[in-house]
DNA sequence: CTGAAAGCGCTAACAA
DNA sequence: TTGTTAGCGCTTTCAG
């Protein structure tokens, strides 16, 4: 591969007009700049970002945390991330923790580092601390899971209405035994969820009860078909049930299907693809993922240019399919 | 951020002595070694990667180019490639090029601008004209799709055997119309399954009917769900469908529940997660996807080192599950 | 409009 | 065992 010292010679210029045809400087003369674009071309030449970014201590490169890219939710998500920073000239670099904080270390480092400018996280396992620290000398945007109150920008949904809303929906078809399945409370999501379900349960003057609510250890569909096992065993039966997610929601359907005598209303949260594809097609809350995804670029490309940014709450919407027509 | 050169000047040593720390070089006094670390320590010092890259010519980060990440047959590869890389040191680079031309250039380029050390590609939309001018320069690895009789090394399963073991299964059913649900046969993996399905019926005794094959657009549900309906007018309608992907296969059963008023076997191919997660469950042909990215990721580090790799065609298995038995 | 030269942070060859 | 120093490829003053 070229580099810019044999582009210079080829073109019989100086370095420093060949870094400014690179850099589209308007002080070349045409002349100058087509020797020098030849010269380009004959040697297939392309810039070193490594010697580019060194010199200028920028990366051009974004750090996405996310606790697994087997999650559909966070699949679109990353679709707006990675479409809106390639129209920036910045690149993804997705970094998966699966929930290990060993993995966290390296990529905090790789920031430290200047490997990336600065840093999306999705993760919800996150070390918060450690991430705070980080703030103090690198950009960082929250996407979706955010800390109540902390000082990390963050673009997110407002879980606890959106909840809220699905349960009263839930209500309104009749229901009065409405179980929930959610993930650890560890998670804000999960508090905030959960804090609706409460909400729309006690203003129709319905008991919140503690063995209609199931903690999961993980988001697959298996920990939703084991939930939902867990709610069948019980004397009275749920007559419908609120998921965190599409992916426990889906679950849940599929053992509903195959081992509940009476039918079931649920709903799920997040509007994933597969949702429209399940039978019966599932009711769920729709977040806006890619744009959220794009939200979260264009605030964090604001931090790195040292604009103050300010945190987004995205519009959610109830999405309602045969899951609850029954 | 502390560069190296505070570092020494803090520990009352050389620049150089700093990097023999950094790098575990055994030439250092144990005395030397703890006042470096500790004022590394101090400054909470991380070596910039960016220097040290420019100084090596290496990044340590692994391209890999897919045409999307909502497919969740690329999520299990990638997880793969995630652990395997990050056991050796490496980082990925997660490269969606949405099959649009003009992204690839882009990622082309960071391979020639030393930003990657490597590329696996597991895009069928790729420009294999342009990635073969790349591999005359640098190690790249292709992951499931690949050139037939190309010199780019390749990691994959074998489609043909495993398509022709699929339908014959669905012959020994007793199914003698069966449709085929592929995409465009630019791409070799669905060249491949439709000569293993062809086969198949071929030995069997049965017509290859070209009104039974149906060539999708994409490889979204909504692709088999428009398939399949397409397949339903016809006036003999098939009584077994085979599909090169799960997600196609699922909608194909998405629409087989809702609008066809007799049976239709169904199987796919990949093994997603959701495949389980159907109803009816979705008999398909299980390719290791996992492994598959844990050897892409092998080979590359082998490639990079200059060691010459072989091709590897893993094995396949079909998983029965209910949609092939109605 | 163009060139010379310094320097970004690091590693490694060479000296001591 | 340690230090000095020359670059890796680029951008950007400062001169001209």
């Amino acid at each position: 591969m070229a580099n810019i010292q044999q582009i210079a010679k080829r073109a019989g210029v100086s370095v420093a007009t060949v870094s400014r045809v690179l850099n589209n400087s308007n002080s070349v003369s045409s002349k100058t700049r087509s020797k020098v674009e030849e010269a380009i071309q004959e040697l297939k030449y392309a810039p070193s970002m490594l010697g580019r970014n060194l010199r200028n201590s920028e990366s051009r490169l974004l750090l996405v945390l996310l606790p697994s890219i087997s999650n559909p939710f966070y699949s679109e998500i990353i679709n707006g991330i990675q479409n809106t920073a390639i129209a920036n000239d910045y690149h993804i670099l997705l970094c998966e923790t699966d929930s290990k904080p060993e993995r966290e270390n390296i990529y905090f480092n790789m920031v430290k580092n200047k490997l990336a400018d600065g840093v999306i996280s999705m993760d919800p396992t996150i070390n918060m601390k450690k991430l705070n620290e980080l703030y103090e000398e690198h950009p960082i945007i929250l996407c979706s899971e955010y800390e109540e109150g902390g000082c990390i920008p963050y673009v997110t949904v407002d879980s606890e209405l959106a909840a809220y809303q699905a349960v009263k929906h839930l209500i309104k078809l009749g229901n009065e035994r409405i179980a929930l399945i959610t993930s650890d409370e560890k998670f804000l999501y999960a508090r905030q969820r959960r804090a609706g379900y409460e909400r729309a349960l006690e203003e129709f003057g319905l008991p919140v009860r503690e063995n209609l609510i199931y903690h999961t250890k993980g988001l697959d569909f298996q920990n939703g078909v084991h939930a939902m096992r867990v709610l069948l065993q019980e004397d009275n039966k749920p007559t419908a049930v609120f998921a965190v997610s599409d992916t426990l929601a889906i679950g849940a359907l599929k053992v509903i299907n195959m081992e509940s005598t009476t039918p079931i209303a649920v709903v799920g949260f997040d509007n994933i693809s597969f949702s429209s594809m399940t039978n019966p097609t599932l009711t769920t809350v729709s977040q806006p993922m890619y744009n959220m995804g794009c939200h979260a670029v264009e605030m964090l490309i604001s931090s790195i240019k040292g604009v103050k940014v300010e945190n987004i709450v995205l519009e959610h919407e109830l999405i309602i399919r045969e899951s609850t027509m029954i």
